[in-house]
RNA sequence: GCAGGCGUAGCUCAGCUGGUUAGAGCGCCGGAUUGUGGAUCCGGAGGUCGGUGGUUCGACCCCACCCGCCUGUACCA
């Protein structure tokens, strides 16, 4: 009868995450200030539901042969699949199929949210996580691709990141395919070369070259089979790798909207350093059409695990005229690209970005409730961020909640205080510095550490002088 | 999906060639300390040893299968 129930395990699933207060800080920080940066280049905002049905998201319906296939997927109680996003430009192209005859063309909007994949995760990649996205809907000029490229230049240095720090690559799908088709690369291996090119950043040369032949073993000793070409077509392809020149060497019509693109943006000021042709720029394989984008960070970042690495790709994107077409059969072009949040975050987190926090004091609760609420509230009242504490512990266990919490100070209005209308205010950074050199515990009881006893209607007044920055 | 590694307390881990009451540190709770954070000391709670089956007198340990996690790789809008 009095089984030991099965407790359920805390846990959870895998490639989700807790994110804890300073975390959410400095992305409130990042997510605003490439908000600011967007609006004031006139794009705007645009929310859209997590989930959509899944035929319009352009994913096949998650049944026998094609369960779930990277999306998260249910059956609605009207017997439709529902599945949560996995971008942000699927569910805008579906928007704009719906409303198409209202909207302004060329459409400028941003979105920022989470999207959601169901893959397997890994270091570094998750579930669930937060892109912010800017596209132009109804303009094949390359002014609007150009002005992405400029606009997330704009908002990386916004961010704090200097020039030199950070560059925007772009690529075209038609110079990629000419470059294929010149090598005598048979359609059907367009696919496995790609993606084989795709791979230069994290596999070298070497990599590159075993996976465009016969294929490559990785660390784990498993065989990857490799596209099959000649070495005569590997070097032809590789040859494009050579140097920033190669280029010119290429058919110029395949490469005019590159071009148009950099000349734009550098008679804009923003030259070669900040947005720069590389054809190892691929991203994945289905919708885009012409001009593919990348911005990557160029400086050293250490991971959890402490190694020095060269962090990358922190967006991508490119142009897809025919996502529109889907719905309405009208060709639309468009032009996007989407800011990883979560990976530049980290990358920029271990640069020092943080999100500033206001100091936390803590009130504590010494016999009169009543009073350290109208104190806590009064500090509230003064601009500071104030709590009146609500447990049931005594002062030595209120202190260390106070310490675990962050708190800066904390306000202490007892018996004694309150005798003689006066109250207590403790610096607890200070106290922490003092409680080094204390030897004995009397000692420290005692001492009262980095304490200041004021009268209480100064509590105002010293809260702004102790916390005022030292200049 | 494929390959390799690993599952013991809330967390990090130890546990002899298989031997009977499964341990440590941290954390948590209580006390030394009616109202002052740290340090120290004492006490306490907390475990289907991932699961199932097998081998054995006996399994945390050996075997099989399953599940989960980690790493690499593949796929990736």
């Amino acid at each position: 009868m009095s089984q030991k129930p099965s407790r359920p395990k805390a846990r959870l699933p895998r490639g989700f995450r807790d994110r804890e207060a300073g975390e959410i800080a400095a992305e409130r920080t990042l997510i605003e200030t490439i908000r600011r940066v967007y609006e004031s280049y006139g794009f705007s905002p645009l929310e859209t539901p997590a989930f959509e049905y899944t035929d319009a998201l352009g994913k096949f319906l998650p049944d026998v042969d094609r369960p779930n296939e990277g999306v998260f997927s249910l059956k609605d109680d009207d017997e439709q699949w529902l599945s949560l996003r996995y971008d942000l430009t699927a569910p805008l192209a579906r928007y704009v199929a719906e409303n198409f005859q209202t909207l302004p063309k060329p459409f400028r909007r941003y979105q920022v949210g989470p999207v959601w994949r169901n893959e397997k995760p890994g270091p570094g990649r998750f579930r669930e996580f937060t892109q912010f996205d800017a596209d132009t809907v109804g303009s094949n000029s390359p002014a609007a691709d150009a002005e992405l490229l400029m606009m997330v230049c704009d908002a990386l240095e916004a961010l704090g990141l200097k020039r030199g720090e950070y560059v925007v690559k772009v690529n075209s799908r038609k110079l990629l395919d000419g470059v294929l088709q010149a090598a005598n690369v048979e359609p059907a291996r367009r696919g496995a070369v790609l993606r084989a090119i795709d791979k230069f950043d994290r596999l070298g040369e070497g990599g590159v070259r075993a996976l465009l032949g016969e294929g490559r073993k990785d660390e784990s000793g498993d065989f990857t089979k490799g596209a099959g070409l000649n070495n005569e077509q590997i070097t032809s392809i590789m040859t494009l790798f050579a140097g920033a020149g190669a280029i010119a060497e290429l058919d110029q019509n395949l490469a005019e909207d590159i071009a148009a693109i950099q000349a734009l943006a550098s008679r804009s000021g923003y030259a070669e350093d900040r947005i720069t042709f590389d054809a190892g720029i691929i991203r994945g394989l289905e919708y885009y059409t012409g001009p593919v984008f990348e911005a990557q960070l160029r400086f050293p970042v250490t991971n959890e695990a402490g190694e020095t690495v060269v962090f990358g790709s922190v967006a991508g994107g490119g142009r897809y005229d025919d996502l529109v077409a889907r719905f309405t059969g009208q060709q639309v072009p468009a032009t996007g690209i989407s800011i990883g949040v979560s990976r530049l975050l980290a990358a920029l987190r271990s640069r020092g970005l943080t999100g500033k926090d206001q100091p936390l004091i803590v009130v504590l609760a010494m016999g009169d409730t009543a009073r350290s609420f109208a104190a806590a509230r009064e500090l509230r009242a003064a601009g500071f961020r104030a709590e009146a504490y609500v447990g049931t512990k005594k002062v030595p266990d209120q202190l260390k909640y106070a310490d675990k919490h962050g708190a800066a100070l904390v306000v202490m209005e007892g018996d004694d205080e309150r005798a003689g209308g006066k109250i207590a205010i403790k610096d607890l950074k200070r106290g922490a510095e003092v409680a080094k050199t204390v030897e004995t515990r009397a000692e420290w009881v005692g001492a009262r550490a980095a304490q200041e006893t004021v009268e209480r209607d100064r509590l105002v007044e010293k809260v702004r002088d102790i916390l005022a920055p030292k200049a």
